[in-house]
RNA sequence: CGGAAUGUAGCGCAGUUGGUAGCGCACUACGUUCGGGACGUAGGGGUCGGGCGUUCGAGUCGCCUCAUUCCGACCA
């Protein structure tokens, strides 16, 4: 039986339905008629704007710069990679005619047989392809190299099973798309945008990371490598925040890509490929969100401090209006984003309640007792707790509030994974452990066999072999199941 | 594509052995309220997913069909 809680379903209940209407319930996003698709309501989206600015910044700073590229593709580009075409022929859409017409009886409209296209066109699952085959008219020699692009997109995978923002037919996201003269250069420039990610997920949305790199099973198709970065859900699965691949001279060959180096000698270009996408907005919600809704981390969240004024008339109204109204001024010059609500046509209660299941870090206070003792009531998101202090200096104390929540929020996450980190060392263990949820650190032979068993068995994938790692992780052991010998720990879950 | 279920007001649902459709939320107006999701009064809103059949009569029974959701399978 679900349970009720301040209006939504208890998460001990049922995460995913808990999870569900969180989403739709604190305005972020809601199902489209269009199966699969997602409309992101405005509140959703101005999260994702301030992650897309934020990593837009990373990504210039690393010295990327943005293009586009096309939203579809011919059929036949797709089918030069041949690892490429087996891991997304599945899940495409096919464009095949250019026109409609009205129908025969006159009742709507039918797609006219006579505007069939004489090659298909694919609707971008990643442009991999379609930037590799633009890529070779732009690289002849070294001079052109690297190129650094970055493109914000949609893509589109037929997925069978949606969830919001985790996995939807159509998302967005960015892609970046380098090439470079060298092997080495391409394969630090994939670890490089990997660790940007990284300090993406920690520091701005305060969700902790494993970084490491993928199982040959698990990895892009194309790629040599991929690295990724995967984070640890409030319900014990893991979930897989972004990725970045080497790809080495697969798709400079596919594409016939060479460039004459400085020994005038011809060779293919080295490649590399990374992106995040909506997704992270399913990590955000799933990492800090309480029984109260949304908790959003002060630098993501589109308004860091709402203001909810307390009133019995419009005399008392206006005498908060005109204190408040400095208070804001001073905020925003300090460049926090404040939403002064005195709107009459909600009761503070219902504010109260709307905020909070918004996530909005920090809520002031003021009401006719304040008024008299120049105070305001402070309420942070993240403990619930409450204080009344003096408007003196109050904007600066916000400030560094809003500062010691990210960082708590982040501790708080932080802890939650290091403590669903665990050792094992036998099957029995480990099928123990993974029904708990959370990471389990093992060893493993290093067969595509022994994963696919793992996988069959209990639900588990290997998440990464993680960069960093503890000493004990780092010993040799044995499988186990087969009992061969492993180099070393990996770390795997039940996975989104 | 397999297994299960559900389609009734914007949303969530009830609707008895077949008798002509209702509740909660939301919405509109007015009033009283306002320190943790207010209350009262009045009001608006429906081809009961679609089609065919049984019947004097179908939201209810039968058949067909469409759609959605959940569990699998699929899924960097």
């Amino acid at each position: 039986m679900a349970v009720e809680l301040k209006g939504l379903t208890k998460r001990s209940e049922n995460y995913s339905q808990w999870y569900n209407e969180l989403v739709v319930k604190a305005d972020l996003a809601e199902q489209s008629a269009v199966r699969g698709c997602m409309v992101i309501k405005p509140y959703g989206y101005a999260i994702w704007e301030k992650m897309q600015r934020q990593l837009d910044d990373m990504f210039k700073a690393t010295g990327h710069v943005n293009a586009y590229f096309p939203l579809l593709i011919p059929k036949s580009y797709l089918s030069r990679e041949a690892e490429h075409v087996e891991g997304f022929a599945k899940e495409c859409a096919v464009v095949t005619h250019y026109r409609l017409k009205t129908s025969a009886d006159g009742s709507g409209v039918v797609v006219d047989p006579e505007a069939k296209l004489e090659e298909e066109l694919i609707i971008r699952p990643t442009s991999e392809t379609i930037i590799w085959s633009t890529y070779k008219n732009w690289i002849n020699s070294y001079r052109d190299l690297p190129i650094l692009c970055n493109q914000w997109a949609n893509v589109m995978r037929w997925e069978m099973r949606t969830r919001l923002f985790l996995r939807t037919a159509e998302f967005l996201w960015q892609e970046g798309h380098t090439a470079h003269a060298t092997r080495e250069e391409a394969e630090a420039e994939a670890q490089r945008m990997l660790h940007v990610y990284g300090d993406f997920a920690e520091n701005f949305m305060a969700v902790p990371v494993v970084k490491g790199v993928k199982s040959a099973n698990e990895r892009f198709a194309g790629a040599l490598d991929t690295y990724t970065i995967e984070g640890l859900m409030q319900d014990g699965k893991a979930l897989q925040c972004g990725t970045s691949h080497f790809l080495g001279q697969n798709f400079a060959k596919a594409f016939d890509v060479k460039f004459i180096d400085q020994n005038n000698r011809l060779d293919y270009v080295w490649a590399t490929s990374w992106g995040v996408s909506t997704r992270l907005m399913g990590a955000l919600i799933m990492t800090h969100s309480d029984d109260n809704g949304l908790v959003l981390p002060p630098k993501l969240a589109p308004i860091q401090v709402v203001i909810v004024p307390i009133y019995k008339n419009a005399d008392q109204l206006a005498q908060i209006n005109a204190k408040v109204d400095g208070i804001v001024q001073r905020l925003r010059g300090m460049g926090i984003s404040v939403k002064y609500d005195n709107a009459d046509n909600k009761r503070p209660g219902f504010k109260f309640a709307d905020y909070e299941l918004k996530g909005v870090p920090v809520r002031l206070v003021m009401g006719g007792r304040d008024l008299e003792n120049n105070t305001m009531e402070v309420m942070r998101r993240d403990t619930l707790e409450k204080e009344t202090r003096s408007c003196d200096g109050i904007e600066e104390y916000v400030r560094t509030l809003l500062d010691e929540i990210q960082q708590n929020i982040y501790r708080k996450a932080l802890d939650y994974r290091n403590a669903h980190i665990v050792k094992v060392n036998t099957y029995d263990e480990f099928k123990k452990q993974i029904e708990k949820g959370g990471f389990v650190l093992a060893h493993w032979d290093g067969t595509t066999a022994t994963e696919e068993r793992i996988k069959e068995e209990t639900k588990a994938t290997i998440r990464c072999v993680p960069f960093d790692a503890d000493e004990e992780s780092l010993q040799p052991g044995v499988d186990m199941i087969t009992g061969k010998l492993s180099a070393r720990r990996v770390l795997m879950a039940r996975a989104y």
